[in-house]
DNA sequence: AGGCGAAGAAACCGATCGGTGTATCGCACG
DNA sequence: CGTGCGATACACCGATCGGTTTCTTCGCCT
């Protein structure tokens, strides 16, 4: 069933909805968006309900793909490198030249509506790049994991937006220099 | 001339804008900017030719009254009580029901193109604050007085972000307790 | 008093907003 | 071979977008 062409209506949908809204915001229209996927606004509102929906499906369906990107490939290694490599990877990723920071923190921004579907998915994608740091935090023995996790996410979130908002170079390890002397002083080993 | 029924059009208009677009968002339209401001459309044409160059006005009015907000009563203070006095403010500004984060940012955020003409303005207010941290942490002899200006911005904006998101409740002093281990790290007198 | 310019109210512009109604098409299933 | 459902195309809804035009009103200056 379904315009099979490549992939489902409703995939291409949350896909050129998650690629307009990073670029464009989520005030980009629902003609725009459902002409980038090649689907009817009729299907769409079928699908999804509203617009505000499919924001939030979309957003939602950036979760995984995103955590992963940010997760160091080895598990077993130690929780300092586990922490370091989230902040590696934002660098690397702050150099591309539509990067525009992390959506979640976008859409939440944009959309100030605390209640808006979209913006309690996103909330929920930050606190689990939280839980992780703290996770991490606990493994090496930090001194207060939770202020630990907390003051990773400030400089994760503000790296991000600047380097978005094109405030500021990454390049040169400025995220990680910063979360690395967090770290020492939270005596993570 | 103007009707000066307390201030002028154009002191109305750019106060309006830049309550409701803090509030709303830049998309608020130039309809409702006007209404609020009690001016109409045209003389806000008249007086500054579009929405974005208003907007623009509008954001730069705001500068001298947030860095003063943000600085240190006391010039002859120790370099770090003057730069912990900024995310001390930062702290309780947070705490009001209607804080949404640094209304420069946000509006770098939300128009993602950096040539509009408010997000230059946007990012020289930034900056302004950049350069004040720097100048702090050169007086204070900090090891590398850049290094540490830019990881307080990192800081500042993740802590406004995150706080303005309601991703994060600062009323503990986390920005503070973070800035001030940067100012440790640093070797900040 | 007369007149001039600035500001206001409101209609208007084409475009777009989020969202629907309707009629057609194509394909799978009975 | 139908039949029915899902998806499409497309017109349409009232509202609003940024921006312009017209007309009127009002205050100030000579």
């Amino acid at each position: 069933m379904a315009t099979m062409d490549k992939a489902s209506s409703r995939d291409r949908l949350l896909d050129a909805a998650a690629r307009l809204c990073y670029r464009d915001g989520v005030s980009i229209g629902v003609e725009a968006l459902c002409r980038e996927a090649g689907v009817s606004k009729r299907s769409m509102y079928q699908l999804f309900g509203g617009k505000d929906e499919m924001l939030a499906a979309s957003l939602e369906r950036r979760v995984p793909g995103y955590d992963a990107r940010l997760t160091h490939p080895d598990p077993q290694a130690p929780p300092r490198e586990r922490i370091l490599y989230v902040f590696e990877r934002l660098e690397k990723d702050s150099l591309d030249d539509d990067f525009h920071g992390c959506p979640f923190l976008a859409a939440l921004v944009e959309l100030k509506d605390p209640g808006h579907p979209a913006s309690e998915v996103a909330r929920g994608a930050k606190e689990q790049l939280a839980r992780a740091f703290r996770t991490e935090a606990e493994r090496g023995g930090a001194r207060d994991p939770e202020l630990l996790a907390r003051q990773l996410m400030l400089v994760f979130d503000g790296a991000g937006a600047r380097a978005g908002a094109r405030l500021e170079h990454l390049a040169d390890g400025l995220a990680t220099a910063t979360a690395g002397t967090l770290l020492d002083a939270a005596g993570l080993r």
